[in-house]
DNA sequence: CCGCTTGTTGGCAGCTTGTCAACAGTGGGT
DNA sequence: ACCCACTGTTGACAAGCTGCCAACAAGCGG
C-alpha cells in the first residue's frame, strides 16, 4: 500500500508549490491546530524536515498557504466599468458571489473573518486591501478616500457572513443574498 | 518574589471561575495557540493537571472561556421598545456599539468572525443566535422568520468588521460607524 | 568517470499535553 | 479531641510535536 517513492530531486519552485498544494488540501478539511507537520509532510510525499527547509516554520507555511488561498484572480474585476452605472453595485456583488462560489470549499474552510492572531489577520487584511482597490477602481470611485475604503472593508464582513448563510447554512439562496448585499452595498457607497 | 502559596482547597465552582478568569486574561493578549497550559496554570495559581481535571482538555477550557466571553448581558436589549419606532434601528446599533466598546479588549482579542474550527464556530454561532433573538424581539419583529434571522446574522458580520475599523484601525469614528450600521441595518430589516 | 553543488533526509533535543497514582485539606462520626 | 473517609490538588511520567543539524545522494560541470 504505502509505496516509498524513490528520492526525487525537484526544482525548488516546483517543490514549494507541491508542498503548498498539499497544505491547502489538508487545511481544507481541518483547522491549523489539528494538522501536524508529520501529516503535511506525508501528504506532500516528503520528509518532514523539508517543510522547515522551505518555509522555516509550520506557522510560516500556513501563512503562505493562506495568502495563496486569499489571493483573488485579478482579471475578474475589470469588466465592471461597462455596466450601466446604476447597477454597477449589483455587478460588483455578482463578482463577489462568483469568486466565493468558485473557491467555495477552500474559502469556507479557512474560515471567515479575523482570527485574533496578528499574523493571520495581517494576511487577511492584506487580501482585503487589494480587493478594495479592485472594486473601487472598477467602480470608478476614488481609491484613496480612506473613510470610503473603511466602509467597504466593513461591508466585506457582511459579504463573508452572508456567503456563509448562503453556502453553509442554506438559509438564503443566491438571489436573496444578491439582493441583500446589493442594497447594503449601495448605502455603503453613498455617504 | 514568587511566593508559593499554601495549598488552598476551594469550592469547585470558585476554582472553575478562577481558572476561567485567568484564561480570559491570557487569551485577551495572545491567541489560543500561543498560550500553553503551563502559563494558564501559573496565571491561575494552580497545578497544570488541575486544568485537565476541571475542563478535560486545553481546547475545552478555551471553548468555555470563549463561551463566557461571548455571552452578552441580557438586560441591555430590553429598553429598545421605548424608543421612537422610526429610530429603533439606531437605538439597536447604539446597543451593539456600547457592548462592543464595553468588552473592547476581549472582544477584539478573540477575533472577529469564524475561525474554520467547527467547535469554535459552534460557540460563536450560538452566541449570535441569542443575540439575534434579543434584537428581533426587542424590535418587535418575528423572531421565527428564518430569512430575516439570516439577514441579521449577515449584518452582524458587518457589525464586527465595522467595529474593527473603529476600535483597531481608527479609520472611522463612532458617529460614522453608527450612521453606516444604522442605514445598513434598516435595509437589512426591510427586504 | 569524478567531484561539487545543493535538494533531501533521519535523528536528536526541547517543549507541550493528557493521565495517574499519591498527597493533603476538610468535615463528619465516635 | 481524635480518626477517617472524601475529594480537591499535585508531581511525575509517557506520548507526541516542532525546529535544527549533520549526513546522504541526485544531478550537472569538468
Amino acid at each position: 500500500m504505502t509505496e516509498l517513492a524513490a528520492r526525487r530531486r525537484l526544482d525548488p519552485d516546483a517543490r514549494r508549490t507541491e508542498i503548498l498544494d498539499a497544505a491547502l488540501r489538508l487545511y481544507a478539511e481541518r483547522p491549523y491546530g489539528e494538522v501536524s507537520t508529520t501529516e503535511l509532510a506525508r501528504e506532500a510525499g516528503v520528509a518532514r524536515a523539508l517543510l522547515n527547509h522551505y518555509f522555516g516554520t509550520k506557522r510560516a507555511l500556513y501563512l503562505e498557504a493562506l495568502r495563496e488561498l486569499l489571493t483573488i484572480p485579478e482579471q475578474a474585476a475589470t469588466d465592471l466599468a461597462g455596466q450601466r452605472p446604476d447597477d454597477r453595485a449589483g455587478a460588483a456583488v455578482d463578482w463577489f458571489l462568483d469568486t466565493v462560489e468558485d473557491r467555495r470549499s477552500l474559502w469556507l474552510s479557512v474560515g471567515i473573518g479575523l482570527s485574533g492572531d496578528p499574523e493571520v489577520d495581517a494576511v487577511v487584511e492584506d487580501a482585503d486591501e487589494t480587493a478594495v482597490d479592485r472594486v473601487l477602481t472598477a467602480l470608478g470611485r476614488d481609491a484613496c478616500d480612506e473613510p470610503l475604503r473603511a466602509r467597504v472593508r466593513a461591508f466585506f464582513g457582511m459579504v463573508r457572513a452572508a456567503s456563509r448563510e448562503w453556502l453553509v447554512r442554506g438559509s438564503l439562496d443566491r438571489p436573496a443574498v444578491r439582493k441583500l448585499l446589493t442594497t447594503a452595498f449601495v448605502t455603503v457607497l453613498e455617504d
